[in-house]
RNA sequence: GCCGCCAUCGUCUAGAGGCCCAGGACGUCAGGUUCUCAACCUGAAAAUCGAGGGUUCGAAUCCCUCUGGCGGUACCA
Protein backbone atom coordinates (compact mmCIF):
# COMPACT_ATOMS: atom_id res chain seq x y z
CA UNK A 1 0.00 0.00 0.00
CA UNK A 2 1.55 3.30 -1.04
CA UNK A 3 1.69 5.71 2.00
CA UNK A 4 -0.83 9.13 1.34
CA UNK A 5 -0.63 11.56 4.31
CA UNK A 6 -2.18 14.94 4.08
CA UNK A 7 -3.12 18.08 6.31
CA UNK A 8 -5.55 19.99 5.87
CA UNK A 9 -5.62 23.80 7.13
CA UNK A 10 -8.63 25.90 7.03
CA UNK A 11 -8.02 29.23 5.82
CA UNK A 12 -9.81 31.00 8.86
CA UNK A 13 -6.19 32.82 9.87
CA UNK A 14 -3.45 35.49 9.26
CA UNK A 15 -1.62 32.36 8.28
CA UNK A 16 -0.18 28.44 8.81
CA UNK A 17 -0.76 28.29 12.43
CA UNK A 18 2.19 26.45 14.75
CA UNK A 19 0.64 23.93 15.44
CA UNK A 20 -0.39 23.17 11.76
CA UNK A 21 3.20 23.33 11.32
CA UNK A 22 3.50 21.03 13.70
CA UNK A 23 1.15 18.47 12.09
CA UNK A 24 2.38 19.15 8.74
CA UNK A 25 6.36 18.31 9.67
CA UNK A 26 4.91 14.62 11.00
CA UNK A 27 2.67 13.66 7.65
CA UNK A 28 5.53 15.33 5.44
CA UNK A 29 8.21 12.98 7.43
CA UNK A 30 6.20 10.28 7.37
CA UNK A 31 5.32 10.35 4.17
CA UNK A 32 9.09 11.08 3.18
CA UNK A 33 10.26 8.19 5.28
CA UNK A 34 7.96 5.42 3.08
CA UNK A 35 8.31 6.77 0.25
CA UNK A 36 4.53 8.02 0.06
CA UNK A 37 3.07 11.27 -0.60
CA UNK A 38 2.22 13.84 1.36
CA UNK A 39 -0.92 16.15 0.39
CA UNK A 40 -2.38 19.94 1.36
CA UNK A 41 -5.99 20.28 0.81
CA UNK A 42 -7.63 23.10 2.03
CA UNK A 43 -10.73 22.81 3.99
CA UNK A 44 -13.12 25.90 3.56
CA UNK A 45 -16.26 24.70 4.45
CA UNK A 46 -16.74 27.45 7.19
CA UNK A 47 -17.88 30.53 5.07
CA UNK A 48 -18.41 32.59 8.34
CA UNK A 49 -14.64 32.21 9.60
CA UNK A 50 -13.29 32.42 5.88
CA UNK A 51 -10.25 34.94 5.77
CA UNK A 52 -9.14 36.20 2.67
CA UNK A 53 -5.49 35.71 1.50
CA UNK A 54 -5.29 32.88 4.19
CA UNK A 55 -4.93 30.34 2.01
CA UNK A 56 -2.47 32.04 -0.05
CA UNK A 57 -0.29 32.85 2.77
CA UNK A 58 -0.63 28.90 4.12
CA UNK A 59 0.77 27.57 1.08
CA UNK A 60 3.57 30.06 0.99
CA UNK A 61 4.43 29.31 4.41
CA UNK A 62 4.72 25.67 3.43
CA UNK A 63 7.47 26.29 0.60
CA UNK A 64 9.04 29.04 2.67
CA UNK A 65 9.44 25.67 5.35
CA UNK A 66 10.25 23.40 2.51
CA UNK A 67 7.48 21.28 3.41
CA UNK A 68 6.99 20.42 -0.14
CA UNK A 69 3.93 18.81 -0.82
CA UNK A 70 2.79 16.63 -3.93
CA UNK A 71 -0.87 17.86 -4.40
CA UNK A 72 -2.51 20.54 -3.46
CA UNK A 73 -4.80 23.80 -4.48
CA UNK A 74 -2.16 25.19 -6.66
CA UNK A 75 -0.70 22.13 -8.06
CA UNK A 76 -1.85 19.30 -10.60
CA UNK A 77 -2.95 15.97 -8.99
CA UNK A 78 -4.76 13.07 -9.74
CA UNK A 79 -7.58 14.02 -7.35
CA UNK A 80 -8.09 17.57 -8.15
CA UNK A 81 -9.41 19.86 -6.99
CA UNK A 82 -8.10 20.39 -3.29
CA UNK A 83 -10.22 22.86 -2.19
CA UNK A 84 -13.32 21.61 -0.84
CA UNK A 85 -15.71 24.55 -1.92
CA UNK A 86 -14.87 23.51 -4.81
CA UNK A 87 -16.07 19.61 -4.22
CA UNK A 88 -19.31 20.64 -3.33
CA UNK A 89 -21.07 18.31 -5.88
CA UNK A 90 -19.33 15.20 -4.70
CA UNK A 91 -20.54 15.85 -1.27
CA UNK A 92 -24.26 16.17 -1.90
CA UNK A 93 -23.83 13.01 -4.01
CA UNK A 94 -22.46 10.94 -1.51
CA UNK A 95 -25.28 13.06 1.49
CA UNK A 96 -27.85 11.44 -1.01
CA UNK A 97 -26.32 8.08 -1.64
CA UNK A 98 -26.20 8.08 2.94
CA UNK A 99 -30.06 9.33 3.22
CA UNK A 100 -31.23 6.37 0.45
CA UNK A 101 -29.38 4.07 2.27
CA UNK A 102 -30.82 5.26 5.95
CA UNK A 103 -27.48 5.73 7.00
CA UNK A 104 -28.80 9.52 7.03
CA UNK A 105 -31.36 11.67 7.42
CA UNK A 106 -33.26 15.20 6.83
CA UNK A 107 -33.08 17.44 10.09
CA UNK A 108 -35.77 20.45 10.11
CA UNK A 109 -35.29 21.54 13.99
CA UNK A 110 -34.53 24.88 14.01
CA UNK A 111 -31.60 26.82 15.53
CA UNK A 112 -34.06 27.75 18.17
CA UNK A 113 -34.85 24.31 19.04
CA UNK A 114 -31.25 22.59 19.19
CA UNK A 115 -30.71 25.95 21.64
CA UNK A 116 -33.52 25.33 24.02
CA UNK A 117 -32.86 21.28 23.87
CA UNK A 118 -29.50 22.15 25.08
CA UNK A 119 -30.22 23.96 27.32
CA UNK A 120 -32.50 21.83 28.96
CA UNK A 121 -30.27 19.16 28.87
CA UNK A 122 -26.87 20.86 30.30
CA UNK A 123 -29.78 21.95 33.19
CA UNK A 124 -30.23 18.10 34.16
CA UNK A 125 -27.05 17.60 33.80
CA UNK A 126 -27.32 15.10 30.46
CA UNK A 127 -24.78 15.22 27.67
CA UNK A 128 -26.28 17.50 24.89
CA UNK A 129 -26.41 15.79 22.03
CA UNK A 130 -29.30 15.81 19.26
CA UNK A 131 -32.92 14.10 20.61
CA UNK A 132 -33.22 12.49 17.75
CA UNK A 133 -36.47 14.45 16.43
CA UNK A 134 -36.36 14.23 12.83
CA UNK A 135 -34.86 10.71 13.05
CA UNK A 136 -38.53 9.69 13.31
CA UNK A 137 -39.69 11.38 9.93
CA UNK A 138 -41.25 9.39 7.27
CA UNK A 139 -38.21 8.88 4.36
CA UNK A 140 -40.24 9.58 1.59
CA UNK A 141 -42.03 12.89 3.32
CA UNK A 142 -38.74 13.98 4.52
CA UNK A 143 -37.49 14.11 1.35
CA UNK A 144 -40.51 15.68 -0.01
CA UNK A 145 -40.51 18.67 2.31
CA UNK A 146 -36.42 18.55 1.89
CA UNK A 147 -36.67 20.18 -1.42
CA UNK A 148 -38.46 23.59 -0.34
CA UNK A 149 -37.71 23.74 2.82
CA UNK A 150 -34.60 24.99 4.96
CA UNK A 151 -32.76 21.37 6.36
CA UNK A 152 -29.35 19.63 7.41
CA UNK A 153 -28.80 16.21 6.47
CA UNK A 154 -27.58 14.13 10.12
CA UNK A 155 -25.54 11.06 10.07
CA UNK A 156 -27.89 8.04 11.70
CA UNK A 157 -25.46 6.86 14.64
CA UNK A 158 -25.89 3.64 15.88
CA UNK A 159 -28.16 3.23 19.37
CA UNK A 160 -26.11 0.66 20.63
CA UNK A 161 -22.74 -1.16 20.47
CA UNK A 162 -19.19 0.99 20.55
CA UNK A 163 -16.99 2.07 18.08
CA UNK A 164 -13.05 1.53 18.87
CA UNK A 165 -10.57 2.06 16.80
CA UNK A 166 -6.66 1.19 17.12
CA UNK A 167 -4.41 4.80 17.13
CA UNK A 168 -1.17 3.96 16.15
CA UNK A 169 0.21 6.63 18.82
CA UNK A 170 -1.88 5.67 21.34
CA UNK A 171 -3.18 2.36 20.83
CA UNK A 172 -6.90 1.03 21.36
CA UNK A 173 -9.03 3.47 21.70
CA UNK A 174 -12.90 3.19 21.92
CA UNK A 175 -16.44 5.13 22.47
CA UNK A 176 -20.12 4.18 23.24
CA UNK A 177 -22.40 4.68 20.38
CA UNK A 178 -25.14 5.97 22.50
CA UNK A 179 -22.69 8.95 23.30
CA UNK A 180 -22.33 9.53 19.96
CA UNK A 181 -24.21 12.46 18.44
CA UNK A 182 -26.29 12.16 15.48
CA UNK A 183 -23.43 14.51 13.32
CA UNK A 184 -24.62 17.25 10.96
CA UNK A 185 -23.04 15.95 7.78
CA UNK A 186 -24.60 18.65 4.95
CA UNK A 187 -25.43 22.25 6.48
CA UNK A 188 -28.41 24.32 5.42
CA UNK A 189 -26.24 26.16 3.20
CA UNK A 190 -25.43 23.20 1.00
CA UNK A 191 -21.99 22.96 2.48
CA UNK A 192 -20.71 20.00 4.00
CA UNK A 193 -19.17 20.13 7.53
CA UNK A 194 -15.91 19.23 7.78
CA UNK A 195 -16.59 15.34 9.43
CA UNK A 196 -18.59 14.75 6.39
CA UNK A 197 -16.05 16.28 3.98
CA UNK A 198 -13.20 15.35 5.21
CA UNK A 199 -14.33 11.24 5.39
CA UNK A 200 -15.11 11.67 1.59
CA UNK A 201 -12.20 13.70 0.67
CA UNK A 202 -9.62 11.22 2.49
CA UNK A 203 -11.26 8.04 0.93
CA UNK A 204 -11.41 9.72 -2.94
CA UNK A 205 -7.80 10.95 -2.53
CA UNK A 206 -6.59 7.50 -1.09
CA UNK A 207 -5.40 8.91 2.20
CA UNK A 208 -3.66 5.79 4.43
CA UNK A 209 -2.91 7.67 7.19
CA UNK A 210 -4.95 10.47 8.69
CA UNK A 211 -2.42 11.87 11.41
CA UNK A 212 -3.60 14.80 13.43
CA UNK A 213 -3.66 16.53 16.38
CA UNK A 214 -5.22 14.93 19.41
CA UNK A 215 -8.41 17.32 19.36
CA UNK A 216 -9.73 15.34 16.78
CA UNK A 217 -9.71 11.89 18.45
CA UNK A 218 -13.54 12.48 20.18
CA UNK A 219 -14.30 12.41 16.43
CA UNK A 220 -12.76 10.01 15.24
CA UNK A 221 -15.65 7.35 16.26
CA UNK A 222 -18.14 9.42 13.91
CA UNK A 223 -15.85 9.64 11.16
CA UNK A 224 -15.39 5.54 11.17
CA UNK A 225 -18.69 5.59 11.19
CA UNK A 226 -19.19 7.13 8.22
CA UNK A 227 -16.58 5.16 6.63
CA UNK A 228 -18.55 2.06 7.50
CA UNK A 229 -21.79 3.48 5.89
CA UNK A 230 -20.47 4.00 2.86
CA UNK A 231 -18.33 0.77 2.67
CA UNK A 232 -15.37 2.20 2.44
CA UNK A 233 -12.05 1.08 3.63
CA UNK A 234 -10.49 2.80 7.05
CA UNK A 235 -7.63 4.29 6.73
CA UNK A 236 -4.95 4.18 10.09
CA UNK A 237 -5.25 6.58 12.52
CA UNK A 238 -2.74 8.59 14.63
CA UNK A 239 -3.56 11.32 17.31
CA UNK A 240 -0.11 13.35 17.99
CA UNK A 241 -0.26 15.45 20.93
CA UNK A 242 -1.60 19.34 21.09
CA UNK A 243 1.06 22.08 21.68
CA UNK A 244 0.16 23.67 25.04
CA UNK A 245 0.63 27.30 26.11
CA UNK A 246 3.32 27.98 28.97
CA UNK A 247 0.11 27.65 31.65
CA UNK A 248 -0.59 24.11 29.57
CA UNK A 249 -3.71 24.96 28.30
CA UNK A 250 -3.61 24.71 24.01
CA UNK A 251 -1.83 26.48 21.92
CA UNK A 252 -3.73 30.16 21.69
CA UNK A 253 -3.11 33.62 20.18
CA UNK A 254 -3.85 35.04 23.61
CA UNK A 255 -0.72 33.54 25.51
CA UNK A 256 2.29 32.74 22.78
CA UNK A 257 2.95 33.76 19.48
CA UNK A 258 0.75 31.24 17.13
CA UNK A 259 1.02 32.79 13.73
CA UNK A 260 3.96 31.38 11.63
CA UNK A 261 4.29 34.93 9.86
CA UNK A 262 5.50 35.71 13.87
CA UNK A 263 8.19 33.69 14.13
CA UNK A 264 9.38 34.71 10.22
CA UNK A 265 9.25 38.47 11.03
CA UNK A 266 11.53 37.76 14.48
CA UNK A 267 14.06 36.54 12.11
CA UNK A 268 13.61 32.71 12.87
CA UNK A 269 14.80 29.67 10.11
CA UNK A 270 12.77 27.82 9.19
CA UNK A 271 15.20 24.89 9.71
CA UNK A 272 15.40 26.16 13.03
CA UNK A 273 11.34 25.83 13.71
CA UNK A 274 10.94 22.42 12.07
CA UNK A 275 14.14 21.05 14.32
CA UNK A 276 12.53 22.41 17.60
CA UNK A 277 9.04 21.48 16.83
CA UNK A 278 10.88 17.76 15.90
CA UNK A 279 11.76 18.13 19.54
CA UNK A 280 8.00 18.15 20.84
CA UNK A 281 6.92 14.39 21.56
CA UNK A 282 9.78 13.06 20.15
CA UNK A 283 13.67 12.84 20.39
CA UNK A 284 16.49 12.22 17.87
CA UNK A 285 18.36 8.49 18.71
CA UNK A 286 21.14 8.96 20.94
CA UNK A 287 19.43 12.83 22.21
CA UNK A 288 20.71 14.83 19.92
CA UNK A 289 19.53 17.95 19.73
CA UNK A 290 20.13 19.58 16.41
CA UNK A 291 19.32 18.02 13.33
CA UNK A 292 18.55 18.44 10.06
CA UNK A 293 14.97 17.23 8.09
CA UNK A 294 16.70 14.69 6.38
CA UNK A 295 17.79 12.88 9.44
CA UNK A 296 14.43 13.16 10.89
CA UNK A 297 13.06 11.25 8.01
CA UNK A 298 15.40 8.70 8.24
CA UNK A 299 14.90 8.20 12.07
CA UNK A 300 11.43 9.16 12.40
CA UNK A 301 8.56 6.35 13.56
CA UNK A 302 5.64 7.61 14.33
CA UNK A 303 4.89 4.79 17.42
CA UNK A 304 8.19 6.92 18.91
CA UNK A 305 5.80 9.94 19.10
CA UNK A 306 4.86 10.53 22.41
CA UNK A 307 0.93 10.94 23.24
CA UNK A 308 2.13 14.26 26.04
CA UNK A 309 0.55 17.45 25.23
CA UNK A 310 4.25 19.68 25.36
CA UNK A 311 4.34 23.58 26.22
CA UNK A 312 5.88 25.67 23.48
CA UNK A 313 9.09 27.44 24.61
CA UNK A 314 10.69 30.12 22.91
CA UNK A 315 13.36 30.02 24.75
CA UNK A 316 14.77 27.20 23.84
CA UNK A 317 14.16 27.34 20.26
CA UNK A 318 15.83 30.78 20.58
CA UNK A 319 18.81 28.72 21.74
CA UNK A 320 18.17 26.48 18.74
CA UNK A 321 18.07 29.41 16.15
CA UNK A 322 21.29 30.59 17.54
CA UNK A 323 23.05 27.27 16.98
CA UNK A 324 21.65 27.96 13.61
CA UNK A 325 23.22 30.81 12.59
CA UNK A 326 26.66 30.17 14.37
CA UNK A 327 26.63 26.87 11.50
CA UNK A 328 25.50 29.16 8.74
CA UNK A 329 28.53 30.05 6.34
CA UNK A 330 29.30 33.76 6.30
CA UNK A 331 28.28 34.43 3.09
CA UNK A 332 25.15 32.60 3.90
CA UNK A 333 24.06 34.51 6.79
CA UNK A 334 24.96 37.53 4.97
CA UNK A 335 22.09 36.81 2.00
CA UNK A 336 20.00 35.78 4.66
CA UNK A 337 20.41 39.13 6.89
CA UNK A 338 20.09 40.95 3.23
CA UNK A 339 16.64 39.56 2.70
CA UNK A 340 15.53 39.93 5.99
CA UNK A 341 16.09 43.34 5.81
CA UNK A 342 14.95 43.38 2.07
CA UNK A 343 17.79 44.41 0.37
CA UNK A 344 18.00 47.83 2.55
CA UNK A 345 20.97 47.67 4.10
CA UNK A 346 24.48 48.32 1.72
CA UNK A 347 25.49 44.82 1.39
CA UNK A 348 29.60 45.73 1.83
CA UNK A 349 29.00 46.67 5.59
CA UNK A 350 26.62 44.15 6.43
CA UNK A 351 29.47 41.38 5.11
CA UNK A 352 32.17 42.85 6.88
CA UNK A 353 29.44 43.22 10.06
CA UNK A 354 28.91 39.46 9.89
CA UNK A 355 32.04 37.89 11.40
CA UNK A 356 31.12 40.34 14.31
CA UNK A 357 27.76 39.71 14.90
CA UNK A 358 27.35 36.26 14.19
CA UNK A 359 27.42 34.64 18.05
CA UNK A 360 26.17 37.51 18.93
CA UNK A 361 22.63 37.13 17.32
CA UNK A 362 20.04 34.45 18.08
CA UNK A 363 17.47 35.69 15.37
CA UNK A 364 17.96 37.94 12.66
CA UNK A 365 16.19 40.72 14.38
CA UNK A 366 18.87 40.79 16.75
CA UNK A 367 20.91 42.16 13.76
CA UNK A 368 19.84 45.97 13.34
CA UNK A 369 19.87 46.36 16.92
CA UNK A 370 23.29 45.78 17.52
CA UNK A 371 24.89 47.17 14.56
CA UNK A 372 23.23 50.11 13.98
CA UNK A 373 25.82 52.70 14.52
CA UNK A 374 27.85 51.04 11.35
CA UNK A 375 25.06 52.75 8.94
CA UNK A 376 24.21 55.55 11.12
CA UNK A 377 25.85 57.81 13.76
CA UNK A 378 24.44 57.48 17.16
CA UNK A 379 21.52 59.48 18.25
CA UNK A 380 21.79 59.17 21.95
CA UNK A 381 24.98 58.08 23.99
CA UNK A 382 24.18 55.48 26.93
CA UNK A 383 27.24 57.35 29.25
CA UNK A 384 27.71 60.84 29.73
CA UNK A 385 31.06 61.16 27.70
CA UNK A 386 31.38 64.95 28.84
CA UNK A 387 34.41 64.33 30.86
CA UNK A 388 36.10 62.13 28.53
CA UNK A 389 36.58 65.05 26.17
CA UNK A 390 40.30 65.26 26.42
CA UNK A 391 40.89 61.55 26.27
CA UNK A 392 39.05 61.15 23.01
CA UNK A 393 40.38 64.25 21.71
CA UNK A 394 43.63 62.09 21.95
CA UNK A 395 42.31 58.82 20.81
CA UNK A 396 41.00 60.86 17.86
CA UNK A 397 44.26 61.99 16.93
CA UNK A 398 46.13 59.00 17.62
CA UNK A 399 43.49 57.48 15.57
CA UNK A 400 44.58 60.23 12.92
CA UNK A 401 47.80 59.40 13.05
CA UNK A 402 47.32 55.86 12.58
CA UNK A 403 49.58 54.67 9.15
CA UNK A 404 47.48 51.11 8.70
CA UNK A 405 43.82 51.29 9.20
CA UNK A 406 43.50 47.38 10.44
CA UNK A 407 41.68 46.28 13.48
CA UNK A 408 45.07 44.21 14.97
CA UNK A 409 46.99 47.52 14.32
CA UNK A 410 44.25 49.80 15.72
CA UNK A 411 43.98 47.46 18.63
CA UNK A 412 47.65 47.88 19.92
CA UNK A 413 47.73 51.83 19.59
CA UNK A 414 44.43 51.72 21.45
CA UNK A 415 46.00 49.70 24.47
CA UNK A 416 49.28 51.54 24.59
CA UNK A 417 47.41 54.81 24.63
CA UNK A 418 45.10 53.58 27.45
CA UNK A 419 48.66 52.57 29.37
CA UNK A 420 49.93 56.17 28.84
CA UNK A 421 47.25 57.53 30.08
CA UNK A 422 47.08 55.56 32.73
CA UNK A 423 43.69 53.82 32.68
CA UNK A 424 42.29 50.30 32.77
CA UNK A 425 41.45 48.89 29.30
CA UNK A 426 37.95 48.55 30.79
CA UNK A 427 37.05 52.30 31.74
CA UNK A 428 39.22 53.51 28.34
CA UNK A 429 37.41 51.19 26.14
CA UNK A 430 34.08 52.04 27.04
CA UNK A 431 34.32 55.38 26.76
CA UNK A 432 35.75 55.05 23.37
CA UNK A 433 32.80 52.21 23.22
CA UNK A 434 30.21 54.19 23.57
CA UNK A 435 31.41 57.43 21.52
CA UNK A 436 31.49 55.58 18.19
CA UNK A 437 28.59 53.03 18.77
CA UNK A 438 26.21 54.70 21.48
CA UNK A 439 25.97 52.13 23.44
CA UNK A 440 27.05 49.74 26.62
CA UNK A 441 27.12 47.17 24.30
CA UNK A 442 28.44 46.36 21.07
CA UNK A 443 30.36 44.14 18.15
CA UNK A 444 34.04 44.19 19.08
CA UNK A 445 35.55 47.10 19.16
CA UNK A 446 38.35 47.54 16.90
CA UNK A 447 36.68 45.35 14.15
CA UNK A 448 33.82 48.08 14.34
CA UNK A 449 35.80 50.41 14.01
CA UNK A 450 37.60 49.22 10.77
CA UNK A 451 34.58 48.69 9.08
CA UNK A 452 33.80 52.46 9.98
CA UNK A 453 36.31 53.68 8.19
CA UNK A 454 39.21 56.32 9.93
CA UNK A 455 37.65 59.30 8.31
CA UNK A 456 34.49 58.26 10.42
CA UNK A 457 36.08 56.82 13.73
CA UNK A 458 38.08 60.34 14.11
CA UNK A 459 34.21 62.10 13.57
CA UNK A 460 33.00 60.48 16.13
CA UNK A 461 35.75 61.16 18.77
CA UNK A 462 35.25 64.61 18.04
CA UNK A 463 31.42 65.37 18.27
CA UNK A 464 28.87 63.80 20.35
C1' G B 1 -21.59 17.36 34.34
C1' C B 2 -20.58 13.54 30.59
C1' C B 3 -17.03 11.15 27.18
C1' G B 4 -11.97 10.57 25.96
C1' C B 5 -6.61 11.26 26.19
C1' C B 6 -2.39 11.99 29.23
C1' A B 7 1.04 12.04 33.75
C1' U B 8 9.84 11.58 34.71
C1' C B 9 13.92 18.13 36.89
C1' G B 10 10.75 25.11 35.83
C1' U B 11 10.55 23.50 30.24
C1' C B 12 11.64 19.67 26.11
C1' U B 13 12.93 14.76 26.87
C1' A B 14 15.99 9.52 27.69
C1' G B 15 14.19 5.42 30.06
C1' A B 16 10.18 -0.62 27.11
C1' G B 17 11.45 -5.12 35.39
C1' G B 18 17.59 -5.22 37.70
C1' C B 19 22.74 -1.06 33.79
C1' C B 20 18.62 4.51 37.39
C1' C B 21 19.27 6.75 45.19
C1' A B 22 17.13 8.42 37.13
C1' G B 23 20.80 10.42 31.85
C1' G B 24 20.85 14.61 28.12
C1' A B 25 19.22 19.56 26.31
C1' C B 26 17.10 24.60 27.25
C1' G B 27 16.78 27.87 31.17
C1' U B 28 18.93 29.32 36.08
C1' C B 29 23.30 30.03 39.28
C1' A B 30 28.80 30.06 40.14
C1' G B 31 33.71 30.14 38.04
C1' G B 32 37.20 30.58 33.76
C1' U B 33 38.31 33.44 29.16
C1' U B 34 37.69 38.79 27.96
C1' C B 35 37.84 46.12 26.19
C1' U B 36 31.46 45.41 26.61
C1' C B 37 27.98 41.79 25.23
C1' A B 38 27.91 37.21 23.29
C1' A B 39 30.19 32.66 22.00
C1' C B 40 33.21 29.00 24.26
C1' C B 41 35.03 25.89 28.58
C1' U B 42 34.29 23.99 33.77
C1' G B 43 31.08 23.15 37.63
C1' A B 44 26.44 23.44 40.61
C1' A B 45 21.42 23.47 42.05
C1' A B 46 17.14 21.21 39.99
C1' A B 47 12.52 15.20 39.31
C1' U B 48 10.86 11.10 47.06
C1' C B 49 9.70 9.21 38.38
C1' G B 50 1.52 12.90 40.45
C1' A B 51 -0.49 9.97 45.14
C1' G B 52 -1.89 5.37 47.34
C1' G B 53 -2.29 0.34 46.88
C1' G B 54 -0.89 -4.24 44.60
C1' U B 55 2.22 -8.04 41.27
C1' U B 56 7.56 -9.41 41.77
C1' C B 57 13.47 -11.57 44.97
C1' G B 58 13.46 -6.63 42.48
C1' A B 59 9.17 -1.27 39.42
C1' A B 60 10.00 5.17 36.69
C1' U B 61 8.97 0.76 33.85
C1' C B 62 3.23 -4.23 34.73
C1' C B 63 -2.06 -3.95 37.19
C1' C B 64 -5.88 -1.22 40.10
C1' U B 65 -7.86 3.14 42.54
C1' C B 66 -7.54 8.14 43.26
C1' U B 67 -5.82 12.96 42.02
C1' G B 68 -4.37 16.41 38.55
C1' G B 69 -3.83 18.42 33.59
C1' C B 70 -5.63 18.64 28.78
C1' G B 71 -9.08 17.77 24.80
C1' G B 72 -14.12 17.07 23.04
C1' U B 73 -19.09 17.99 24.06
C1' A B 74 -21.54 23.37 17.39
C1' C B 75 -25.37 23.78 10.93
C1' C B 76 -16.15 25.63 13.69
C1' A B 77 -12.32 23.19 11.93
Amino acid sequence: MTVRTRIAPSPTGEDLHIGNVYTALVNFVFARKNGGKFIVRIEDTDRSRLVKGSEKKILASLRWLGLDYDEGPDKKGPFSPYRQSERLPLYRKYVDRLVDTDKAYYCFCTEERLAEMRRVQVKKGKLPVYDKFCRQLEKNQAKQRAKGEKHVVRLKVPEKGRTSFNDLIRGEISFENRLLDDQVLLKSDGFPTYHLAVVVDDHLMKVSHVIRAEEWISSTPKHILLYRAFRWELPQFAHGPVLRNPDRSKLSKRKNPVWLSWYRKEGYFSEAILNYLALMGWSFPGGRDVFTLEEMITEFKLEDLKPVGPAFDLKKLEWLNGEYIRKSQNSKLKSRIMDFYQNELPEDIVEKSVPLIRERIKKLSDYLPLTEFLFKRPQNYELDLKSYRQLLADISAKLHGLASWQADKIGEAMVELARDKQLKNSEFFMVLRVAVSGKKISPPLNESLEILGKKEAVYRCQNF
